[in-house]
DNA sequence: TAAGATTGATCGGTCAATCTTG
DNA sequence: CAAGATTGACCGATCAATCTTA
């Protein structure tokens, strides 16, 4: 089930609007900033991608104009990827239709009571990943360490 | 929840076995078979796989000795793809770990409840994906068509 | 021609190595 | 040296085109 909904979101996220799913999740992760930006490694984290993978997507949104890379923040050894104009027009334009298709497949078909199931049960297994966490996985911050 | 997951389980795999989860499903199918081999069409239509991913993924497995090609069926246009020794052992080998970790990860952590609700959220969900099948996929047999 | 299957180009993702700056 | 980030090589997946035979 997980991968054919995964398969069939995808398909029905890219015949409308010329976004993968990975390129929606990085545009809302940066539309949610309020200076639509953000360094590598915390949208890495964010995403729970590795550095790497968000760096190769990066460059290939880039080469698309959906976001661009700003050298130079405070760090000078860092960079800001941030979304362009184009970028949040894309968002813009997919997310209704991605939002539909949720429904769609998933919101429409179930009771509330499976809803909050679905949900508690997330909840649950993410709470078991992060519990045994893998070697390079970052620990995300904790309030007190 | 299901991205995270999927990475999990995916990573556990390759870990203890040098196979990775496409790799485990297609040596399911085929073990499954009485005598290990399958047309391609057909092994791509249970695994709800595109034919040409199939295919390539074959070409890997066979390039590694997991798997092999076989010409010449009853139709001569036609091929079978049969699970080697190697492959046999490979499967086996690996099947406890992964069950471990889909116990551990999943079915431990969950309420017989829960698991019920997953499994019939699952049914619900993937009825909806069949009910509202994507132009290319094949429909799959009826008993009365 | 249509069905069965494979191939080539290209995008997506991981791992290990690398480059730069604190 | 360690942290932030990127690169190159290679496996994984999709789309469109192709090859072969019923």
């Amino acid at each position: 089930m997980q991968m054919q909904l995964t398969a069939r979101l995808a398909r029905a996220l890219a015949d409308d609007s010329d976004l993968s799913y990975p390129d929606y999740e990085v545009l809302v992760a940066l539309t949610d900033q309020p200076d639509g930006r953000q360094r590598p490694g915390e949208l890495a984290r964010m995403l729970g991608w590795e550095k790497s993978r968000l760096s190769h997507h990066v460059s290939r949104m880039a080469r698309r104009g959906l976001v661009s890379r700003v050298r130079c923040p405070s760090d000078q050894r860092g960079s800001l990827v941030v979304v362009t104009d184009e970028g949040v027009a894309a968002i813009t334009a997919a997310a209704p239709g991605h939002v539909d298709a949720v429904r769609r497949y998933v919101v429409d078909l179930l009771s509330p009571a499976e809803l909050d199931s679905l949900a508690a049960i997330s909840a649950t297994v993410l709470a078991g990943l992060r519990a045994d966490p893998c070697p390079d996985d970052e620990p995300a911050e904790e309030g007190a360490p």
